[in-house]
DNA sequence: TATTGTTATACTCTATAACTATA
DNA sequence: TATAGTTATAGAGTATAACAATA
């Protein structure tokens, strides 16, 4: 339960209409300029993350992948089919469990990954361009925390 | 152009990284909390945000809808229209323009409006659990600064 | 000429439920 | 029993381009 915040009512109440909203707009102005800046070699914004998540080259599993990129089996499925038709993924079976699918990056996904990093720096650029790098990593934290308390990671009493 | 930051190189290579993926995983438990919790009226989070856009009362235009919700017209008239369908939002003739259309809640879409609100109370609740009124307050003020200038809305030289 | 909105179209992401096979 | 993944299915949001009507 949240604390009661006494005595500032009013712009508690407006934090907590604009919080939710400038969050959205936010993170929708990033996506939609990430989507539009990586259409012309063909991958998603998301698809992108999904190719972040495999670039440190470690082979993961499919519910890992959807853990790390917070969506769900049947989406990462069906993301993977993607890429694995563009050449990007390879879905290979798990070394100990049967049950399971090593997903890894080609050599082309690599490649893209690679391309899509230095294509991605000039919205990078404007990211960070308006804050300092403390704000920044205060931002970083304070996400940290309301998605962990979204999340239920609880930590607190 | 970002400042070089020199001397914090890894600190910013991580925060660079990092910032972007903060920013989807708290937004996207945000989205997908609100679009459960809202299922069961039949009301999509994106929808929601499309009906406490209106629900100050003045009617407003689909164009001017598509700009406080981060979309585009086409977007907007297919949520519309689904709106529609269901009863919450009413499309007239604008008074003064007659290429647009006067888009307000209906009694239906008020009511709802304020059912929803309610019902996200103990999300909210969970989003500011873990942050102090300081916090959620630096967080709207950064999320709006990042915001601005990836929308080009440039107040720097 | 520029703007508001519509239409057609296509694709990605999302999510549930029932299912198979392995652990 | 529980877990990893598949399949079928459905729907929402997204975006572009061509178009009509109006400013």
């Amino acid at each position: 339960m949240p604390q009661q915040r006494l005595g500032l009512a009013e712009d508690l109440m407006d934090t907590e209409r604009e919080l939710p909203l400038a969050l959205r707009a936010a993170y929708l102005a990033l996506h939609r300029k990430t989507d539009a800046r990586f259409a012309e070699h063909g991958v998603t914004a998301d698809q992108f993350v999904l190719l972040a998540s495999l670039s440190r080259g470690e082979a993961l599993t499919q519910r890992e992948l959807a853990e790390r990129i917070s969506s769900d089996p049947s989406t990462v499925r069906a993301m993977l089919v993607l890429l694995e038709v563009n050449g990007l993924v390879q879905r290979g079976s798990h070394p100990t469990d049967a049950r399971a699918k090593s997903v890894a990056l080609t050599a082309a996904g690599k490649r893209i990954h690679k391309k899509l990093w230095r294509s991605g720096q000039p919205i990078r650029g404007e990211l960070f361009a308006s804050i300092s790098v403390e704000e920044a990593d205060t931002l970083v934290l304070l996400l940290r925390k309301i998605e962990s308390s979204l999340n239920n990671d609880v930590v607190l009493a």
